[in-house]
DNA sequence: AATGAATGAGCATTCATTCAT
DNA sequence: GATGAATGAATGCTCATTCAT
């Protein structure tokens, strides 16, 4: 599998599962609130649910549990993607409503995608490149949908322009997330959407611009 | 003044400012390259030819040091680009000037910019307002830039899109610095600025909508 | 219950106590050679035989182990006058044995009661009214057996005379254990005990007094 | 002479004494405060308006300081009972207005009292036996004014009871500056006094005891 | 004589990790 | 499988002392 896969002690699968999972779900938490650094493995074990002991017998290292954290949120976020982007393809519909469940998801997730940010880079050189490797498949999931409106002649874009786009997509969604404090005081989640969508795909109005091109007609 | 000031307990201005920025320097190579919190305070002074004690002789905490890094970097972006949009004003040619230049000074200060948003998270409750006010003064400056091509005539833009497009340009910046790794396999950084700058001001060329608009005339 | 309560990270009651016993009589033995600032917490934690992780697991800070030291101090001291007291009250049988056993206990425990006057004023705010209130409990003891004799008709005090001995009692015993290298210089510990309780009991001999007392006859 | 010099790096005698002055001024006040401990010689410096540089002209380690300080006490204090003293001698009363005159400095000087008694054992080897030597110095003006009273007839004491009504005095005089926070809510300095003298000089009245004497006769 | 910047040994405290029960 | 007591390396910070100016 593509998983680099993180240790445990205990042999029962099931186990394992749900025990990341109560750690994972104690952890966000405890990141969001003092980041990665200032949490300690007692804390993280605490609001598990159980003994540091036992919170060793699921992982090796710390440095695991922010793995295993940073791994979590990007299986939820590219489900959710996966999920509505698999109806109405290559539409500009399609292009609109992806955009648009992407950034509700950025909303939802904020906690975890600004963990995420803040502290991949604490991720030793073995995690670090697979979690890059990840954020670059969700990138692609948008050069995909970008990809298929311009082969169904709904867009005219060179590679280069969808490559862009996409990047800026998917950085927008994460601004919601990461700049919510000062975005939230000019607009609503749903302005916002609207707002990027329309100049995403109308651009701004260069005035004297437009009108020489519409008079040269 | 408006500054949060970091006490030293040396007097000498002039000192404190040489030993401040040696400091500063070491601080950013060390915090790009391990973090804030892997970098220990004898590191940082070592890196910046001192000893500890002396360390301790400019700054309370080490947060101060973290502090220093981002009040310093802030002063760099700032003075850098009042500088460069001092000139001609209120064009798009300016406009053009101004996101060029900015997200040169991004690349420039990639390594510190990186430092900055990674870190500033581990500011105290105290320092935090202070760098984020600093962070909406320069988005400020390209609501500036944007509004007076609006008052000339030379964009046509509401409030709310004057807004959202500082976000996007600030926000555009900092993603080359940020993502430069996945960018720079694309682009070059003239490729991408020039692709952003007409993104921004040509928007998506959407095929459909364009040939109809034509129709229609 | 009235205790200031030492927090400690370990759960099983019966191992906090046995641990801090280890602990208070390792910080003793040290607090007697080098006082409580020149004793470091792991020359604390090895004297207890073990290491400073495990130091830090029974306290919070190393003033917890001064108040733990004064505490224990005083419940030693309480303890075994409460117990010899017990006895025949009210009269001056009682008050001798009570002043002698008291002597006796600060002889035995000449390391533990030095240790505490010369320290004490390094509690914090927090800890040292608690200590001088256990203190003024000890000198009450005193005031009792005293008000019992003159209940008894043994003794004809007024109630500040009862006060003032009782002090003086109290500072008696200590001064044996605090300025033992002078004094043994001089008596033993049981002619020291002879001597005070005989002057505290007959006061000076007086000449003049002596000699109308003589004339009366 | 008798002083265990304290070397300073400044020849000028006359200057050496006014900065000493200076200094133990300011290093009183500071070791009242927070003990010689918790007191920094950059503080010590400060109070005593010079630099620390300065302050390691007149000295050679902190301790130093406490020596000055401690030795300077003395002096004042026996200074002070000298003269009270030197007066009428061998009678009770000069006995009398020696005691109170003592108990008289310690009240003033109760806070230098307060900070010797609590300080001496951080002195080193070296200095602790010079001042546990004035120590004696002070008790033994008290024996010299019990014998000359003895001597006069005025006293019958043997030569242990003299030694001891001698340490007993001192500690009663110590008590006060020591314990005052206790004993002021119950006497005020002159009650004190007034109850000592009586005390030491007629003894507790001892009801049955006297009663079976009286009725012996 | 006075200054104060520089030094670095030293200290309290934390915390990831282990391992016996 | 679970627990939590034990460990000790690591770290932020202090402060007595020195020395060039």
């Amino acid at each position: 599998m593509n998983k680099r896969e993180v240790q445990a002690s205990v042999k029962d699968e099931r186990l394992v599962q749900k025990r990341r999972d109560q750690m994972i779900k104690g952890a966000v938490a405890l990141f969001k609130q003092k980041g990665f650094h200032r949490t300690t493995t007692r804390e993280i074990a605490k609001a598990a649910g159980f003994s540091i002991g036992t919170l060793y017998e699921y992982i090796r290292t710390k440095e695991d549990v922010l793995y295993l954290v940073c791994d979590s949120i990007y299986d939820h976020v590219s489900e959710r993607l996966q999920q509505d982007l698999a109806l109405k393809k290559g539409t500009l519909d399609s292009l609109k409503l992806g955009i648009a469940n992407f950034f509700q998801v950025m909303d939802e997730m904020q906690a975890e995608v600004l963990v995420m940010y803040q502290e991949v880079k604490s991720l030793s050189k073995d995690a670090l490149p697979y979690v890059l490797k990840k954020e670059m498949e969700m990138v692609g999931m948008f050069e995909n949908l970008l990809s298929r409106c311009v082969e169904n002649g709904e867009l005219h874009l060179s590679e280069k322009q969808v490559e862009i786009i996409a990047h800026n997509i998917f950085v927008q969604g994460q601004m919601w997330g990461f700049r919510r404090w000062a975005l939230r005081k000019l607009f609503t989640l749903e302005e916002y959407i609207e707002l990027q969508t329309e100049l995403l795909l109308s651009g701004i109005d260069v005035g004297v611009t437009r009108d020489s091109e519409i008079s040269e007609k």
